[in-house]
DNA sequence: GATGCAGTTGAGATTCATTCTCAATAAACT
DNA sequence: AGTTTATTGAGAATGAATCTCAACTGCATC
């Protein structure tokens, strides 16, 4: 967490971007508990604490926490974009279950290597991976 | 398209669904030129020939289409749903530019199949596969 | 530690894709 | 052809995400 505050720091300060208390508190909650999170998660967690900040300011804050690269957008669930970490997370592929919504993660190494070498065939310079299946869980079937 | 139409009825009746004018030419606009399309894209192509469907019909009717295995929900563009075929289609994976918002479709089977393995070892069933990266493509690095 | 000036925030309005409602209509079976 | 039942169209409703703008706050300077 010391880590992460300080790379917010620097990214803030690298793009003349002051560092408010909403945007500490936004960047506390996202590092608080969740793997993977949507803007009204956020909100409600915040407010918890009783350390209010607005929607807007949510929704205005994630952007640059994706820019910084200390989260990624991740699947959409429930027509709600989803974001999860990235730093100190290996990257990985989802697995979500249609019919309850469990994600669950796996390996990804192997997977990468190969889209890589796609990719490279195609000239073309991966900055995000999007791996995942849509399905049933084994809880579900 | 002869195929695809058989599909589509048969689809239709075991799920005890009339075979009606407007679902008729909602599918024959899916066929007829798209690669990658949005509900509006199919609205726009259907009024064109004059045989207008509301927007409505089109958001009710794409749901069936990706049921019956047709098409399929693909990545979302400038936030809405797009889709694609899938039929007589080989799955693939998808580099979609950044920057120019080109989509680059690639190889498929080496991914899915050690996606596959994955999926077994959790249990996972996959019904339909999201695999890809943003980046940049090779005219806009 | 007061002052000034951007950049930032909050609240509510706005946008826009998607879904819903319901009366009118059409498929499909007899 | 008549009956039943699903389907459609038009517009209203929903809801996530974005925008607006006046009030506010980091933060650099004195």
């Amino acid at each position: 967490m010391k880590k992460e505050k300080e790379l917010y720091r620097d990214f803030l300060r690298s793009k003349n971007l002051k560092l408010t208390k909403p945007r500490l508190v936004i960047m506390e909650a996202v590092f608080e508990n969740h793997e993977h999170f949507n803007v009204d998660d956020l909100y409600e967690q915040i407010k918890k604490k009783h350390k209010n900040v607005s929607r807007a300011t949510i929704y205005r804050t994630v952007p640059l926490l994706v820019e910084s690269g200390l989260i990624k957008q991740s699947l959409r669930c429930e027509s709600k974009d989803i974001y999860e970490h990235t730093y100190g997370h290996e990257n990985h592929l989802h697995f979500i279950c249609e019919n309850c919504g469990k994600i669950i993660e796996s390996g990804f190494s192997d997977v990468a290597n190969l889209i890589d070498q796609l990719a490279k065939d195609e000239k073309f310079k991966i900055s995000e991976y999007n791996l995942g299946a849509r399905g049933k869980c084994k809880d579900c079937q």
